[in-house]
This record gives structure tokens, C-alpha cells and sequence, in this order.
DNA sequence: CATATTTATTGACATTTGTCAACCTACTCT
DNA sequence: AGAGTAGGTTGACAAATGTCAATAAATATG
């Protein structure tokens, strides 16, 4: 595994096209995140217990998911960079009604909620920060509900390439039908009616 | 209408309790947020143009919707105490695919994009509450995509009605239906199914 | 490399929801 | 009060998607 240093050094940049850090709030972060090595299948947040911390994801795929009539949908889907937590627990320190796993092997960076309330406090200013990774989110959760709005799965299939290509590699389908609403056998008929119309 | 400070004091009850504010912040924002009057059906955001401005609700029931496959779909209703407002257009200040509308006339408070971001340049701290609402909102938003993930329509009724009961109150049907992501026939056949089984 | 396991595809069929049209109801506006 | 309009309900039917089962393909395991 890669130094801590490495690991952090992306969302330290990110944090810093934002709005320049001082060298202390960088070492502060810088020493309250640990790196931790996720292999596959492991779960890093389960149902009912409280989201304790939060993750940055250095490498690997994640996703959250929940258990909806004995079926697991998957309601997320978190890439090198993205964010891990459950919002609902996280925020208000609150039992979570979600899991998050690693869907291949994984290295993240964590800090827990009391480590980020301590640099909130030592560190106001970083409240600015946060509020940009967080206003970000809330876009990108606008646009989910978006596509989820389209008319029929062909539509919502469609609005998922286009925006969400990426996503693609490497994760099993059952997991974008989920993402999708839909279930794997309708994102399989999708996927050939659209590669027909070529 | 009532006068400036007595709209404003509700948001600045929630902003204290968060975090108390300093007085000069809170003078801040009572000059920069302007009181307005929103007629029934009048838009205060037009698809197309940039949302240059947040509102908060004081009054009134607002909703945001936009076209797809040439139907309008109602994608928030907004109660008072809410803010109304593109997050994508707001927080990029580009052009917002959505709309938003009174549903029955309305008062607001308003603040530009350009006043917001000289309360945040002068009082720094104000991050802190804004991150509060915003989280709050973020929450909200997972909430909302786990009714949508609910099996049938049947089971996104009972969970709107469990979690948002304060909604149904003077709101055309036709506009629950679209939030449900169902037709106004599914639903009125839903609300019989349920009220037999009463 | 061979086998076991998981995932994806396909078909037949059931169910749900959408669509369209008619009708009813409530409300608005002269 | 009466006409007009918009919203809500109901029915018949169509279309989309889900369900279940069988098979194929891909991936993991020894």
C-alpha cells in the first residue's frame, strides 16, 4: 500500500482549487486520516450500525445498498475520489439503514466524525471546503433523481451511459439494474434492443 | 406583508440554533435578504435562465418541476421554512433545466448569488451554518430516493404519507402523483385501494 | 486445467402501471 | 345562479416491466 502522504495528496489538491489551505489545517488533515486497506466484499458501514466516519476512496469501486421487500438495491455506486458514508447516519451520528461494500479490493482514507468536528473547530475556514464537496453532492444526487425520472428503462439507460460511462468497468450489471430501478433481466433486454439499433 | 425582520426571524432562529451568530452577521443578512410577494402560478425560476438568487419560503407552497417527454414532472415541493432554489444553476450559476412555480400565492425572502457569496467573504463562519442546512437538505434528497425505491406505487404511498403527511395538505393531487413518479390515475386508484382496506 | 459458482441472457407468462376517453365534482368567474 | 374550467375518478385496454425457470457465459477455486 501506498504511503499516506500519496493517498490524501489528490483530495488535498481538490481542497485546495477550492480555496487555498493553510499549512496547518493540511497537516491536520494529513494526520487524521488513515488509510485503511478494504478487500472485496467487505462491508466498511452495515445496516443498523452507526456511521462512525467517513471515507475518501483512493482506489477501488464501492457501494451502498439496502434491503428494500428481502431485495438488495444498490442506491449508490462510489468511485476513486467519491465520498463514503451514509448521509443520514453520518450527519445526525444516528443508526444507518444502509451498508456500504467494497465491490473490488479497495484502499480508502478515513476519518471519524470526532476527528472532523475537531478540525471543523480548530479550523473554521474548512467549513467553506466541505460546503463546496458537499453542495457538489447534492448536484450530482439532483441529477440521479433525473435520470431516474426518465420515461422508460431504455431512457434511463441511456441517460446512465451518457453521464455515467465511467461507472461502467468493471461493475456487474445486477448492480446498475438496481441503480437503475429495474431489474437485471430488463437492463439485459435494454442493452441488446439498444446494440441491435446499433 | 408583514415587515423585513419579522419573515427573517424564523431562518434566523434555525441559523442560531445551529451555531449562535454574531450580531453584525445577522445584520448582514437581514439587509441582504429582500422580502417578496409571489402570486399563484407565477415562476420564480424559469427553466433556461440562471438562478441567480435562493429563496426562502415564509409563506406559501412552492414546487419545482421540469419536462420530460413533454410532461411536466414535479421534482420538490417546497413548504415554508424551505429554500427554493436550482441547486445545479445556483451553486454554477449556469442554466437550470427546471422550473419553479407558486402553487398558491407566497411571500419569500430573497438573496442573490452575488449577496450570498459577500456574506460568506465577510463573516467566514456563516459556512458553518450553511453546511448544517445543506447537509440537512443532502439527507432530505437520500430520504426522498429511498421512497422512490419502494416497490410498487401502493408502497410509496404509505411511505409518503408516513414521512411527508404535511405535504398532502392543499396540493393538487396531479402534483403528488408526479413526485410519486406515477400518474394521477395510479394514484387516486391507490388512495382507493387504500381507503377500502381501510 | 477442470470444476464449481456466480452472473447474464432468453423465453413464457403474470402483474403493474400507463394511456386514453368518459364522466363526475369542485371551484372560479362573470 | 349558471357556464366554464380544471382536477379527480373510473373503466377498458395497451404497453412496459417484473417474475420465474432454463440455459449460457463468465469468473473464481482448487
Amino acid at each position: 500500500m501506498l504511503d499516506k502522504e500519496t493517498l490524501i495528496a489528490p483530495l488535498l489538491k481538490m481542497l485546495h482549487g477550492f480555496k487555498p489551505m493553510s499549512k496547518e489545517l493540511e497537516d491536520a488533515l494529513i494526520k487524521n486520516f488513515t488509510p485503511e486497506k478494504i478487500v472485496k466484499e467487505k462491508l466498511i458501514l452495515k445496516e443498523g450500525d452507526v456511521c462512525t466516519s467517513l471515507c475518501v476512496l483512493c482506489d477501488g469501486i464501492l457501494r451502498m445498498f439496502h434491503n428494500i421487500a428481502d431485495k438488495e438495491i444498490t442506491s449508490r455506486i462510489m468511485l476513486t475520489g467519491h465520498m463514503a458514508m451514509s448521509p443520514g447516519s453520518f450527519f445526525t451520528q444516528t443508526k444507518s439503514i444502509e451498508s456500504i461494500e467494497a465491490i473490488t479490493d479497495s484502499i480508502v482514507i478515513r476519518i471519524t466524525f470526532d476527528q472532523l468536528q475537531y478540525v471543523y473547530e480548530k479550523f473554521p475556514e474548512f467549513n467553506y471546503h466541505t460546503r463546496q464537496i458537499i453542495e457538489m453532492y447534492f448536484y450530482n444526487q439532483e441529477q440521479r433523481l433525473y435520470m431516474l425520472r426518465q420515461q422508460d428503462a431504455m431512457a434511463k439507460y441511456n441517460y446512465f451511459i451518457d453521464h455515467y460511462e465511467n461507472i461502467m468497468q468493471h461493475i456487474p450489471q445486477k448492480y446498475i439494474a438496481s441503480y437503475l430501478h429495474i431489474t437485471p433481466e430488463t437492463l439485459s433486454r435494454t442493452r441488446k434492443k439498444l446494440s441491435q439499433n446499433h
